[in-house]
DNA sequence: GAAGTCTATCTCGCCATCGAGATATTTCCA
DNA sequence: TGGAAATATCTCGATGGCGAGATAGACTTC
């Protein structure tokens, strides 16, 4: 019995009558997520960096060459506020791992570039990162970890389309 | 094709040799944590508190009458810091939703206890809160929502083990 | 039974993020 | 062309959480 479903018994005991299905499954993700939060912070800790940043890095690492992006398209991917990218951009610059290039006919963007050292140790952390998770993830056998991947998976999907109706209706709503 | 599936395709081509197998697990639980966030913050908003505030309340209010706990026991289940109890709770004491009585003989101790107040809200904003995470699960049918949930029980006892092996090597390294 | 150690909790300074507003630039039309 | 509206980004005040240190009380051992 795990974390959450003695916590979810401890619901049927207080409130018989509520559906728990909602933990079951959304309450594990977060769960999960949060106990694993940490021994991935320690990778990107021991480059120097916290998580946040190391989302910067690796949004341009994987956007491919010339690993530059324009802030509205990094803040939008990362899920976070303008002005936090802004702080982010303002740390990782002063580290010298990214740099601001104006690049384009478009004057009101500034857009994001890796540094060469900053694209070093984004590829070093990545690596590590992958390496610690697919630790916590031994002892799934093959078939089990594609299993799971997959109905992940079409959960991402229903949750987006779940999600894009309630937005719907958010905006049908005046 | 979801989020995580072209996140993890763009990792292909930059860096064809690494493992991605973590991606595909852990990071679609943290991407879907982060999706239905919003979804979950604003039944809690309707009550006038926070997702962190609610976290308090409920899990005095799943431990049972006489819905009181000490701080320590509640900043380890919420794996937070003490300090970051301390404020929650003088946030939650200030709205009336908790009280602080001195009822042990351990005097160093002075446990939280719901108000009459804090034990409906808490009640009503978590039939809410599953209420509309069951919504983000509808469309996911009964066999393939237990069939999950088992499977992610899995996981997290896989991931449990696998961090007290961490945490006992740690403490091992002097 | 007193010194030393451990435990429970709070205080306080620091930092990351949010989000509303400010600024600069571009685009859209009349 | 001359604004009006939209877009891209930054600034700045407020907030929540962290975590080291402080404090008070409880336990242990000789």
């Amino acid at each position: 019995m795990d974390h959450l479903a003695a916590r979810i018994e401890q619901w049927r005991r207080e409130l018989p009558d509520v559906d728990t299905t909602g933990m079951a499954i959304l309450g594990r993700l977060r769960w999960i997520t949060l106990q694993v939060r940490p021994s991935i912070e320690a990778v990107f800790a021991r480059h120097g960096i916290d998580t946040g940043e190391f989302d910067v890095l690796s949004t341009l690492l994987r956007s491919g060459p010339p690993y530059r992006l324009r802030p509205t398209e990094l803040y939008r991917s990362l899920m976070i506020s303008s002005g936090g990218l802004t702080a982010r951009l303002d740390r990782l610059g002063k580290r010298g791992l990214i740099q601001r290039t104006d690049a384009g006919k478009d004057k009101r963007s500034l857009p994001v570039e890796l540094t060469e050292e900053g694209r070093a140790l984004a590829q070093a952390a990545f690596r590590e990162d992958m390496a610690v998770e697919r630790e916590l993830l031994s002892g799934l056998s093959e078939e089990e970890t594609r299993d799971l991947a997959e109905r992940l998976e079409r959960l991402a999907l229903h949750i987006s389309t779940a999600l894009d109706g309630q937005k719907a209706d958010d905006s049908e709503r005046p």
